[in-house]
DNA sequence: CATTCAGTGTTATTTTTTTAACGGCGATTT
DNA sequence: AAATCGCCGTTAAAAAAATAACACTGAATG
C-alpha cells in the first residue's frame, strides 16, 4: 500500500475528472485510461480515500445524491423511512393536477417527490437543491428553482430579491416543513436563511400546510419563521396527530 | 415474465419512492422491504422498465446524475473525452484563486469543475443544474445559482431578470461555452433561453473566454449570442487552433 | 554492491452477482 | 374437474467481482 501519495494520487484525480460530468466508469476502462491493471486502481481507491467510489465493479462519484449514503434498512431505518413515506402520502392527497407548489427545503419532503410523476400536470417551486434534482427528471412537472447563494447545510440558495421572486409567482399550496414546532413559540428551522423564502411562500401561497412528524413537536429551533396559525393545516402522522391534541392545536385544523 | 402490471408494478413503485431520497438501495434489503424473494425484484426490473437500475447488486435511480448514462470509453470515446479534458486543462491556466467565475452551460466545462477543488477559494456563478451540482460538492468553492424555470434540454435555468441579476454580480472571468463558432456568423447555441444569461454574462465580466474544442468551428447554430470580437480571449484544443488560423480568427488573440 | 521498500502486475481463491431452469400454487378458463 | 397461465420461490450453474498472496521492478539507502 502506497503510504506517500504519488502517482495514485494522480490517477484519482483523472478519474475523478472523468467522473465529473456525471456517469459511471467500469474499473476495466479506468485501469485502461490510466494505463494500468485494475488491481491497480483498486488498490488507489482503497488506500487513498476520495470522493470516487466502487459499486459493483464500476466507478462513481461518491459525493453524488443517489449513490454515497447508501441506504441503511436496518431494521429501525425501515420503519422510519415508512414513517416518513406515509407523512407524505397524506400530504399528497392535498394536491391536485395542475398545481403550483411550493416544495419546502429538508429531507422530509423528498417521499413526495417522485409520487409527483403519477399527475398530468403540476409546477414546483423550491430554493432547494436536492429538491430540484429529484424534480428534474420528472418530464410532467414544470421546476422553477430560486437561485442564489448555496448553503450547504440545507442545500438550499438564499438571496436578497428571494421573497420578491416568490411573490411574483402563483403559488397555489405550499408544502412547508419545520425542525421545531411549538404552541407558544411557534415554528422553527436551523437556519436564518430559511426564513424568508418560508415566509414569502406562506405569504403569498392560497394555501399553506406544514408538514411535520411527531418528532418536531415540542421543539425549538433558533429560526423562527411563523405561528401555528399561519398554517391552513398541518399533514402529520398518527403520533403527530397525538401530540396537537395534546397541546391544543391552535386554531390550524388536523388535516389527516 | 408477468405481462399484466400486477403486483410488480407496486413494488418497483415503493422501491421507487425509498430510493427518491437518494442513496442506494441493496436487493436483498429491496426484497425484504417488499417480502418477496430477490430473484422477483430481479424479474420486476428487467420486465418493467423503470427509473430503477442495477448496479452491482444495488438498486440506484437510474436517471440521477453520476449514475445513468454508464460512460462508454470505448476507443473513440477515451480520446474524445481526453480532448475535452485537455481542453479544460488550458482553460484551468486562466484561473486563479479568489476568482469569481461564470461557467456557462453544457458539457465541455464540466471537466473543469472538479479541477476547481486545488484552488484555496473560489466564486462559480453559473444558472446550470448539472454544473451547480458538481460546484456544491467542493467545500472551497461558494456557489451561486441563477434560478428561474428549468429547461431540461440544457439542464439549466431561464428567468426574466437573469440578465439583470449577472449584472450586479462582480464577475471576474466569464468562461463560455458555444455549439458553433463562425467568424461571420458569429457565436451561436442550440437554445435561446441561454442567450440572455450568455449575453449578460459577457457585458459584466471583466475577463470573457470562449471555451470551444475545434469540431465546433464553421458550425451555425439557431441561436446567435456573439461575435468572436466580444471575447478577449478563445480557449480551443490542438486542432482547434488550426482552425482559427485558417479562418483569421477577427482580433480574439489566441490563447493556448 | 547488496538491501530495502514503494509501486505494480500476475495468479489463485473466495465471495458475490447474474443467469437459467424447474416446479409449485392459486385463480381463471374451458 | 382438468387445463392453462400468471406469478413466484428454489436450486443449480455460470459469470463477475473482491480478496489474498506472491513475484517483479526500479529507485533510494546503507
Amino acid at each position: 500500500m502506497p503510504t506517500t501519495n504519488g502517482r495514485s494520487a494522480l490517477r484519482l484525480a483523472k478519474l475523478q475528472e472523468a467522473l465529473a460530468s456525471g456517469g459511471t466508469l467500469h474499473l476495466r476502462d479506468a485501469a485502461e485510461l490510466c494505463d494500468v491493471s485494475e488491481m491497480t486502481i483498486r488498490r488507489d481507491l482503497t488506500t487513498q480515500k476520495s470522493a470516487i467510489s466502487l459499486l459493483g465493479g464500476r466507478l462513481v462519484m461518491a459525493n453524488y445524491p443517489g449513490v454515497t449514503p447508501i441506504y441503511d434498512l436496518n431494521e429501525q431505518q425501515a420503519s422510519h423511512y415508512q414513517a416518513k413515506y406515509r407523512l407524505c402520502q397524506r400530504a399528497l392527497a392535498y394536491i391536485q393536477d395542475g398545481d403550483t407548489l411550493f416544495i419546502d427545503c429538508g429531507s422530509t419532503l423528498m417521499p413526495l417527490l417522485s409520487q409527483l410523476s403519477h399527475f398530468h400536470e403540476l409546477t414546483v417551486v423550491t430554493y432547494a437543491l436536492n429538491v430540484a434534482n429529484a424534480v428534474a427528471v420528472l418530464p410532467n412537472v414544470r421546476l422553477v428553482l430560486l437561485g442564489g447563494l448555496f448553503y450547504p447545510a440545507s442545500q438550499s440558495f438564499g438571496s436578497d430579491n428571494m421573497a420578491a421572486s416568490i411573490k411574483r409567482l402563483g403559488i397555489n399550496k405550499a408544502l412547508i416543513s419545520a425542525a421545531g414546532v411549538d404552541l407558544e413559540r411557534g415554528v422553527s428551522c436551523f437556519h436564518f436563511h430559511e426564513v424568508a423564502p418560508k415566509q414569502a411562500a406562506i405569504a403569498t401561497a392560497m394555501q399553506r400546510l406544514l408538514v411535520v412528524d411527531a418528532s418536531k413537536f415540542g421543539v425549538v429551533r433558533p429560526a423562527y419563521f411563523a405561528s401555528l396559525d399561519d398554517f391552513d393545516g398541518v399533514v402529520t402522522d398518527e403520533e403527530g396527530m397525538h401530540c396537537i391534541q395534546y397541546l391544543g392545536c391552535g386554531n390550524a385544523p388536523l388535516l389527516s
